[in-house]
RNA sequence: GCGAUUAUGGUGAAGUGGUUAACACGGCGGAUUGUGGUUCCGUUACUCAAGGGUUCGAUUCCCUUUAGUCGCCCCA
């Protein structure tokens, strides 16, 4: 027996309703938004990857899925999304032919070689959104508004928005060296994780779990001493904004997120929800603005997010949220025998073709059987195809709610399915 | 990368070093050859994740592998 890959999953039943009630959710929000969907390759040359996300970061150096292709070039499956945005927005040079800013979402599976979790996979889906090109506060507002708004359309309650600033490059420079030199001579008292920390991304130390308490945390260096003017101005005016859209937030000095490219407004929406798990986080997102030039395009800013969609359908179950999922069908139609079966398909896709889901038996079943299978598919009309039927052209026609049974011509039959099923709406 | 834990049918599961591997649900068939969702009956695992070892004998004990679950790290 030949099994799925560690870390991937496969979807149906529930699930996969679920999964395509939160795509059509997000692409009728983006589109109020007036975002643009993009879709960039699932695998992409490794170099962008390492000059993007950061060659020194976790996600770069031990959980990237990279492969030689046939000719021998290096090639990664995509750990996360903003990348191949940032790619395809310079290779296609949007900042000519578009109007700024530039809005465009996303939706796809991202890869990354991980011990799977709770709420973490190996191959999982991201939806995420990116602005090219605008400095505004009130840009950084509008994308975390996203997140935030999908969540309460979905109906979660118990979300909670943290946001921090690093600051621009000069700020997160000497925010940076301000943290070493505070933890430097403390470092012995710092638990194995933060040693290692230290010498690879100090700023997450902020974040240990472990250290929490410790009198060093306390006492660190906060990344709002550190700004400069343009980044405080920045900052205040995101939160400013943020009001104004009348979205809660917490300032979380202890944001600092793991990848390399973010600046100034940086932020997470968790997941406050009783008996929720470990990885809890169920977005995040910030700014980028050194990005697109680090990979080789114009001084262009751009500000995204992404969220994880098996976290987030983590959270609905936790929650149990019933999502308005339309489990029924229209009609079920019974063929008698084997030989009213050619006329039953026949009229089973003409009621389709008319707009109707409907679904007829194809496995000769009993009439008792047929009638079980018909309230399993919670379906609201069941029809008999007898010999007496096709010789009439008449139907027999079953109400499943009422249990009121109508002999109708088979001409009126999607007039009389749209009354009923038309009025129930 | 590190650690803990689990692995029995379509599903939920019980069980034992040794003749037929409980029970429940579901599926299918019948009682009922055109009107059911109740009930009753029948049927549904040559096999206990895979491979190896110990043993006269293993699904039960040991090892390895694979996968699930959970935690650390990291991240969405």
């Amino acid at each position: 027996m030949i099994q799925k890959p560690k870390g991937t999953y496969d979807v149906y039943g529930q699930n996969s309703k679920q999964i395509l009630y939160i795509e059509q959710l997000m692409k009728s929000l983006m589109e109020k938004y007036n975002y643009e969907y993009f879709r960039t390759p699932v695998f992409e040359n490794s170099d962008l990857f390492n000059r993007a996300v950061g060659e020194t970061t976790d996600v770069v150096t031990k959980e990237t899925y990279d492969f030689l292709d046939r000719s021998e070039r290096k090639m990664t499956l995509r750990p996360e999304g903003t990348a191949g945005m940032c790619r395809s927005f310079v290779e296609n040079k949007m900042y000519g032919t578009y109007s700024m800013p530039v809005k465009c979402w996303y939706y796809g599976p991202m890869y990354r070689y991980e011990r799977p979790q709770s709420g973490r996979f190996r191959e999982f889906y991201q939806i995420g959104v990116e602005v090219f090109g605008s400095d505004s506060p009130n840009i950084d507002a509008e994308v975390i508004s996203i997140p935030v708004n999908f969540y309460k359309l979905i109906g979660l309650k118990g979300i909670k928005v943290n946001i921090n600033t690093l600051g621009d490059k000069e700020s997160r420079e000497n925010y940076k060296e301000a943290l070493i030199n505070h933890f430097k001579p403390h470092i012995n008292n710092l638990c194995s994780d933060c040693q290692e920390r230290f010498l690879k991304n100090p700023l997450r130390i902020l974040d240990c779990k472990i250290d929490a308490s410790n009198e060093i945390m306390k006492t660190a260096p906060k990344t709002i001493d550190y700004l400069n003017q343009v980044s405080k101005d920045h900052f205040t005016k995101v939160k400013e904004a943020l009001d104004a859209l009348d979205i809660d937030y917490i300032v979380n000095p202890g944001i600092v997120r793991g990848l390399d490219y973010y600046t100034h407004t940086v932020f997470e929406v968790e997941a406050d929800i009783k008996g929720f798990g470990s990885n809890n986080v169920l977005c995040g997102g910030g700014r980028y603005n050194g990005l697109i030039s680090a990979i080789g395009g114009p001084e262009i800013s751009g500000v995204g997010f992404a969220l994880g969609l098996e976290r987030l359908l983590n959270a609905i179950n936790a929650e149990a949220i019933e999502l308005p999922i339309n489990d029924t069908v229209n009609a079920y139609i019974i063929p008698m025998s084997e030989e009213e079966q050619s006329y039953a398909m026949g009229l089973t896709q003409s009621l389709r073709l008319n707009g109707f889901t409907v679904e007829m038996d194809y496995m000769s079943r009993k009439l008792t059987n047929n009638f079980k299978q018909a309230d399993k598919l919670n379906s609201e009309f069941i029809i008999i195809i007898g010999e007496e039927e096709i010789k009439n052209k008449t139907l027999t026609i079953k109400n499943n709610k009422t249990k009121e049974e109508y002999k109708i011509k088979e001409t009126e039959v999607i007039d009389f399915l749209d009354e009923f099923i038309k009025g129930d709406e």
